[in-house]
Order: C-alpha cells, then sequence, then structure tokens
DNA sequence: TTGTAGGCGTTATCAT
DNA sequence: ATGATAACGCCTACAA
C-alpha cells in the first residue's frame, strides 16, 4: 500500500513550512486567501487524508465515544445504538461500536480497547459488569454511562418495574389467573424489575405464585419457543403469557400456533420493548413500549455533560407504555376442567 | 479528567528508560525478570493503558478494519457484520463500525473517516457507490472490499440471480401463474439480479410479464406490507408473491392475515435471506437462504489477504439455497377460469 | 541488560 | 503572513 501523503509532502510542494498547512487547511485567517487556496488545492490532488491519531496526540481529544452492546443483532441494542449515534452527531462525536456478546470477559475487552483508543467517553448497554464500573470509576479517565442500570450514578434506563406491571395488570383485568412469565436469565436489573412486576400484580390481586409458570427463555425468537412449549406441556397450562421481551414474545406465537391454540381467543400473548416487528405478527402484539432511541440519546447527552466536566448528572428513569394490540383478549371460559381448549 | 499514565511516568517510578518499559511491557526477552516484573507491577498499579494512537503512529498500522454497512438494525447488515468480526478477531483485528443509512453522503463520510482513521482496510456492504470505488482504488493505500456488488473486482456476494430462479422456479411448480414480485427500489446489483431472477423463470415457462404484479417495498416490513396491499387490492391479485427479503415477506404474511387470506391456502410467500426470524412467522417463512456470516467472514479473509499484499483475488459468488417451509402450497383452484394446473 | 536519540504526523507556541 | 521548534506517547535502531 502507498504511503499517505502528509502535511510535509504538501508543504514540499507548496514551498512553505508544515505549519503553514496545517494552518491553512485549518482555514487560519493569519494565512493569506491565495496560499490557502494553493494549499487546498494541492491537499485535493495529492488526495491527502489527515491522521487523526496524530491529530489526537497533540490534541488530546479524540472527538469520539465508545458504545459497548450486547450484540449487533439484538434489535433492542441496535435501536439503542441508532439513538446514540443520533445525538452522538449532533453533538460532534463518531461512534466507535463494538459487541461484548453478553460475555463479561469481551465486555472487559472491549472497554479496555475503547480506553487504549482513548475515547472521550463510553456507554455500555446490556452491561454483564454493571456496578462493577464503580471501582474503576475513579482512575479511568473517561467518563461511563450504563444503560439499565438504575443503581449506577451515571446512568439511564427504562422503567421496567412500571412496565410489567402495567402488562400484568392488564392480563389480570382480562379476567386472567393463570398467568406465566418467560424471563431471562441473569440478574440484570431490567430482568429482575421485570419479575418483580410480575410478581407484584399476582399477589396485589391475590393469586398464587405457582413456580410451574415461570420458566426461562434467553430471550432470543428460539429460547421464547422452547420456553412456550415447556409452558403449554404443563398439566394445567396458563392462558396468559407474559414474556420477557417481544422477541420472546415472538417465539411463544410460533409455539402457539404450531400447537393449534388461537390467540388470544386461547391464550393472550404480551411482549416487552415494542420493536418495529411486535406491529406485523399475527395478530399484531400488544407490549410495552420503551422508546429505545430516547434511552440511547439521553445517554449520549449525559455522557457530554460528563464529558464537559458538568459532574451533576443523577440516574434517569423513562417511562414504558402499555400498547395494547392483537394478542392479549379476555380469559377463555374455564369449562369444567380445562382441555377441549382446542375446539374446530 | 485525570491525565492517563504515560510509559514516562513508569520510567520515571521504576528509576528505569521509557524504552526499557516499552520494551518490558512487550516481554522483551532481553529485560531481566526481576525489571520486567517491577514494572508490569508498577504499570498494573498506576493504571497504565497504552495509547494505540502513539503506537499506530510510529507502527504504522491499526490492526484495524473499518466496517461499513447501511444500517446496524438491517438484520441482514448485522448477521454480515458478526461473520466480519469473528473473521477478524481470528486474524487478529478489531472492527469499527459504522452505518451509512444507505446514503451515498453518509457512506463517503463513514469511508473517509475510516480513511483518517487509518484502518488497514475497509468492507463495505449495501453500498450506494459500488463501483465508484473503483476511481479511488489506486491513490487509496487502503485495499476495500464490496458485499454483494460482484462487479467490483474486490468483492463478495450472494448468488441473486440463481436464488430467485429457484424461488420463483419452485412457485411455479406448485402451479402458481399469477406470481407477484415486491421488489426493492435502487439499482444495486442484488436488487437487479434477484428481479431478473424473476422473470427469467416466468418467461422461460411463457408466463406472461405482468406490470401490475411487480410493486415496490422498500426493504422493510413496513413497506412490505403496504406493498403487499397494493398487490391484494389488484382485480386479479396474485396467488403468490415472491418478497426481495425476509422483512418484506413478514410484511407481506402481516397484510394477507389482515386481509383474511389464509397462507397458503389462498396465496403463497417467499422471501429472501432466511433470517431467524423466517423460521418463526405463522406459518413459518419459506425463503432463500444465504449464509450471512459467510459473506462477512470471506469479506475479512479477502481483505486480510489484501492488505498482506496477495493481489491476486477474485470475485467470489456464494450461493443462494432455496428453503421450503410452510407459506408456499398449491396455487389455488382458480374457480371459473384456469385450473388444472396443480398436478401431484 | 539497559540507556539514548530520532521519528511517526500533527498542532501550538514562539519568533520573524 | 509565515517559519522554526517543541511536544504529544510510543517504538526501535544504535550505543553502552
Amino acid at each position: 500500500m502507498p504511503e499517505s501523503t502528509t502535511i510535509k509532502d504538501i508543504a514540499r510542494a507548496a514551498q512553505v513550512a508544515p505549519s503553514t498547512v496545517s494552518r491553512a487547511l485549518h482555514t487560519d485567517p493569519r494565512i493569506s486567501e491565495e496560499t490557502t487556496a494553493l494549499i487546498c488545492r494541492l491537499a485535493q490532488e495529492m488526495g491527502y487524508t489527515p491522521s487523526l491519531a496524530a491529530r489526537h496526540l497533540v490534541t488530546q481529544q479524540t472527538n469520539t465515544i465508545g458504545l459497548v452492546i450486547s450484540c449487533i443483532s439484538d434489535p433492542f441494542a441496535s435501536d439503542v445504538a441508532i439513538g446514540v449515534e443520533q445525538a452522538a452527531i449532533s453533538h460532534g462525536y463518531s461512534v466507535l461500536l463494538i459487541s461484548s456478546y453478553r460475555d463479561a470477559k469481551r465486555e472487559e475487552q472491549a472497554v479496555q480497547s475503547l480506553y487504549e483508543r482513548r475515547t472521550d467517553g463510553i456507554i455500555v448497554t446490556g452491561s454483564q459488569i454493571d456496578e462493577g464500573y464503580l471501582a474503576r470509576q475513579d482512575r479511568a479517565p473517561q467518563p461511563i454511562v450504563l444503560i439499565n442500570c438504575p443503581r449506577y450514578p451515571h446512568s439511564i434506563s427504562s422503567d421496567n418495574l412500571a412496565g410489567a406491571r402495567d402488562a400484568v395488570a392488564h392480563l389480570v383485568q382480562l379476567g386472567h389467573r393463570r398467568i406465566a412469565y418467560i424471563a431471562n436469565p441473569g440478574s440484570h436489573q431490567a430482568n429482575l424489575d421485570r419479575a418483580t412486576g410480575y410478581k407484584d400484580i399476582l399477589t396485589h390481586h391475590e393469586l398464587p405464585l405457582d413456580d410451574d409458570l415461570v420458566v426461562e427463555g434467553d430471550g432470543t425468537v428460539a429460547g421464547g419457543k422452547q420456553a412456550a412449549l415447556r409452558l403449554l406441556a404443563l398439566a394445567r397450562p396458563p392462558t396468559a403469557v407474559f414474556c420477557f421481551n417481544d422477541l420472546t414474545a415472538i417465539g411463544t406465537l410460533s409455539a402457539l400456533c404450531e400447537t393449534g391454540l388461537r390467540v388470544p381467543t386461547d391464550c393472550s400473548v404480551i411482549g416487552f420493548d415494542d420493536l418495529e416487528l411486535a406491529a406485523y405478527s399475527c395478530p399484531p402484539l400488544t407490549t410495552v413500549r420503551q422508546d429505545r432511541g430516547q434511552l440511547g440519546q439521553h445517554a449520549m447527552s449525559m455522557l457530554h455533560r460528563l464529558i464537559e466536566g458538568c459532574g451533576d448528572v443523577k440516574p434517569e428513569i423513562l417511562p414504558a407504555k402499555l400498547v395494547v394490540r392483537g394478542t392479549t383478549g379476555p380469559a377463555p371460559m374455564a369449562a369444567g376442567s380445562r382441555k377441549e381448549v382446542n375446539q374446530e
């Protein structure tokens, strides 16, 4: 590969000093119109591309922030990333994206790599480390903002608790008494909160907490389907399923479809996220919307404040809103026992 | 933000020269065990993090490649990205990801930014510029690999033509005679090839090319649904729809569901991509699989060869394979007019 | 085994 | 209006 041209090359060609080239390229008013024009033309012709590394070395800033997401193919994460990027651009930053694949070690590596690149700040979503960042907070020069880790001082989260409560309350109001929950493994606050919301509402309505009705998915469609199939194999299957997220819910829909059960006639389903996809399932998915773009944007502007030195940031919680569509309906009449579920 | 510690700081603390620190940190065998140990310990304690920028400046390589994708939330692109990253890691590279949002200007900016970062090479998928990269190929130091732009010398593509042909042939064999195509706008080779494959098969079977049966989506679920609704509003609607991609197909399924049509009894649907989601629609989607991970991995290893200076790379084409699932079935008996098409 | 010195491409602070 | 020069953090001959 041919060497990149540098300001020195241009300087030589233009018969001026490198510093003059640097100034001209930054349209420094002190440089004469003509020299500036000449230099810009030469830069163009010679295919000059500034080296950010060299520039960064002297300016001590990269105008770049790092974003660590669980997995690029996770629709939740990617929507957050879009929000982050939008806000980043408007604040004059570029964003470096790295996937952690929900693996603590890879997450550490990702953050380390971002440190080495001297990004001005870092945003992490779907962290496996969470409050672990507290420890390195002081010695690390770059501020970190966490998404969905409300106990971290610099964080921005969805109101998972309220969202889950609303979802389950909606099912209770429809007359459901055997409501299952397909959970996500791990002890993320989001997982915890949604599970808590589920239990809260059941106990509030004095419904029994049946352990059989809480199963674990893995946040994917495949995992959701498997979990749902386990639920449907129960002696007394649920009449409604609250899912950790929309992907899980779509898997559940698939399981129901395969089992020959009608939605919502035989079984109601409710998700969490309100992915774009959610509106296009058959029937359209009832779910809890969290504005992922907002999550990302707020994270970015919090980070910006941190970078600028405004130290007075507090954890933020964004609302989550129930969106009722077609997958939730009245609880089926519990005929004598059960099992004549699929008429027709 | 506190200053980062440098090798000089460590050198001072360890009472040695900076170069010794540098060598110790790289576990240079020439440095004594004890000094190395001391220095590593100090580096640890002082929270030393090497500056990649400074290192890059002298080594002239970043061990980083740039990946420009259409949009991070596009499942096709993100799966390609995962493949790229896997291969990148195994070759010792990090990857910098930037979205172009299918906008030529943003794509230019993305590539420019990658140039400025001096990434060792660049991969672009969903390019709006395509062969335009030929022009800058010589003057740019970094090699570029394009995905799905088979006319570019350094490219790797799916066999869109064969895939589309197989899909439509499958429908013809099922007895369909009014087969619609929901296309993607723009003149990408992938779009062109799939449209050509569609027409090829129709003409090969002497079926009329009805302009009404070719409508444009936009590659999203929403766009697919709208396009499908237009198709269904036709005086003589199709009995089968071949969709540009799976997202479009899912939108089509939604449209069909909403219109009260049964799949595949009343109308068959076939997608392209075989996203993970495809297997979980109701019914599961018949589609054409292209291995997106492979696409990414091959792109990365081609780029690696280019970086290493092996100049003898040729465009590669990866196979696309029809996956028959539940959304395709025999053409419905056309009451009145034509029929008896489906033997078997 | 370790120290010295030069340079990577840029910007910034002095001069001129 | 422009030129010299130092410095950013690191690596790497070359010396010692």
